[in-house]
DNA sequence: TTGTACGCGTTATCAC
DNA sequence: GTGATAACGCGTACAA
């Protein structure tokens, strides 16, 4: 019921000009210690704070970071999230968070919305739909205007700017390495289509391991989900039929349900079974076994992202260097290997 | 590279005035047919969009909708997040989210920061340092400035806004009867310390089920941890020490937790001790065995929450009205209970 | 030392 | 039918 006070406010109420004012407030040496003194107390005392929408419209800087993700429920993009407020934050950016929910027309729709001024940056995972179709022209438009952007996690070469992954490719290869050094020797792989990104590149880190080992690829090793979706009967199907040492998933989800399904089946992991899964979290760390998996460091990855991003946002110059961080996946040793 | 096109250029470029452009693009009657079609023409093919900061400034509207939750990570938050912006993005706002991370200092600088201009209105959820310093000067500062507040799941009687919580009390007194009906005598609770405000409703759900059902409370049966943080020792110490044959916890981590280290000293369950936690996500779902838990309906919430406050953020009337909407919780039943 | 004037991009009112 | 003007709130170059 008190609503905000503007400079106007004081102004009026002291009987000055507004610039005077501002000035004050900003301590200019143009200003007379007196009048900054009476000024400065009365703006404490009606708490002013300045704008933040006028103030972006006259400095064309908004201070805030849009972020778009498929999916805010997985670990992993949360974790991410937390990186890039926290560096965002302690550079006094906020940050704008949309959700695509993996639907290709969300994406476009919440780009065009924020990139009508209401961002500096953006920072953004592809959906599946989008990566399914191919189709870039609203990132490509964004970039055009001018906008920085920085892609994370799943990203595509059609477009050129910053880019933040961690080495898929080798975290599949490690995974399977250990399986092989470990002893085993019938070694699946349970992934999605190849259209995401990131599945591709851990399919491409399987076959590799198994080839420097020596290990010809059996393609009925593969089990392929057509989405993120756990399907039972997929699972029960390729479960009962083959005969598997090891598993490598390329999601916590899929392998703690594959799990589970082996352990009704009464084997013992990681005795009869070992298995791997991508994405270190909350699942693999209390699974029952505990589940190895490979960490993505979701964290890191959004404080340099956040970093890269703001980096372009602050400098003037038109040069269009881009660059890629590719951070190096760990291995998260627990109880489903040995 | 190209930079928004604005309403000036169009003008000068077709050599009419910026309110002819206002105009013609808003299909206004008292522009020509023939003026018309050429704004509306070159405005599309320079992908025309109105610039949200001026359109806020003017308006003094955002469609901006400030969220404040004490952490990301927590699948509960997330859950609700989504509801908040499926309601929001139909109702075309974007959501700003900003994590005080438990920390009262940042859920005051978060809020400070949104308040000067940045959104319509905030949905929050207490910052367990806030509930335990029960200083909402912040918060209240916010409301008198007339900006719209709707508080979830940590709420404060001494704020007087909408809220939208699950019955919490209710919620653990489900539970137990449960493990009552099942037979089980030697209930016990683990929870953490009171400031928090549903883990105070969920002990007292708790006490209210033990004495309906004629079972005096045993204060020794209780284990409070002081934050959401899992102290080893205390649970190593608690089960080892206590003889218990059900066990609820105020949230699932706690559960799935105390599960584990009851198996690992060879007891089965549920036969020889049942277990029941609070939210109900996807450790509850995938543990081992599948954790029976209390469903607190996170994106009904924000679907709720985010519906209230555009209610009031639409609504031109200076009436304080306010109201409290209870949810219901839902058992979920899973192995951990039979 | 203080104040005037202008611009950021948009929209609404009023005049021509 | 079209255009000029003011206003949203702020900051700053320039004038007084």
């Amino acid at each position: 019921m008190k609503p905000k006070i503007t400079l106007k406010d004081i102004a009026r109420e002291l009987e000055v000009s507004i610039s005077t004012v501002s000035k004050a407030l900003k301590n200019s040496e143009e200003i007379s210690r007196d009048t900054k003194d009476k000024i400065q107390a009365f703006a404490k005392l009606y708490n002013y704070k300045p704008n933040n929408i006028a103030v972006s419209l006259k400095n064309r800087r908004t201070k805030n970071i849009g972020v778009i993700i498929p999916d805010i429920v997985h670990h992993f993009f949360t974790t991410v999230i937390s990186g890039i407020e926290k560096y965002a934050n302690a550079k006094g950016y906020n940050v704008l968070v949309c959700v695509s929910n993996e639907s290709f027309d969300r994406e476009v729709i919440n780009m065009e919305l924020l990139a009508n001024g209401s961002i500096d940056g953006f920072i953004m995972s592809l959906s599946s739909e989008t990566q399914l179709k191919k189709d870039y022209n609203h990132i490509k438009e964004v970039t055009q205007q001018g906008i920085p952007l920085v892609m994370f996690d799943r990203v595509t070469p059609e477009i050129a700017c910053d880019k933040v992954v961690i080495d898929d490719e080798q975290g599949a290869f490690l995974a399977v390495k250990k399986f092989i050094e470990s002893g085993k020797k019938r070694i699946a792989l349970v992934t999605t289509d190849d259209y995401l990104s990131v599945s591709k590149a851990r399919a491409m880190g399987y076959e590799k391991a198994l080839k420097s080992h020596g290990i010809s690829l059996d393609p009925s090793l593969i089990l392929k989900l057509p989405s993120m979706e756990v399907e039972e009967e997929a699972f029960e199907a390729f479960f009962s039929d083959k005969k598997v040492d090891a598993v490598l998933c390329v999601n916590e989800i899929f392998a703690i349900h594959a799990m589970r399904l082996v352990q009704l089946k009464g084997k013992r992991i990681p005795e009869d079974i070992s298995f791997i899964g991508f994405t270190d979290g909350l699942l693999s760390k209390y699974a029952m076994p505990s589940l190895t998996s490979i960490a993505q460091h979701g964290e890191i990855m959004g404080e340099e992202a956040a970093k890269m991003l703001i980096e372009k946002v602050e400098i003037e110059t038109e040069e269009e260097q881009f660059s890629t961080t590719v951070l190096q996946p760990t291995l998260m040793e627990r109880e489903s290997t040995k």
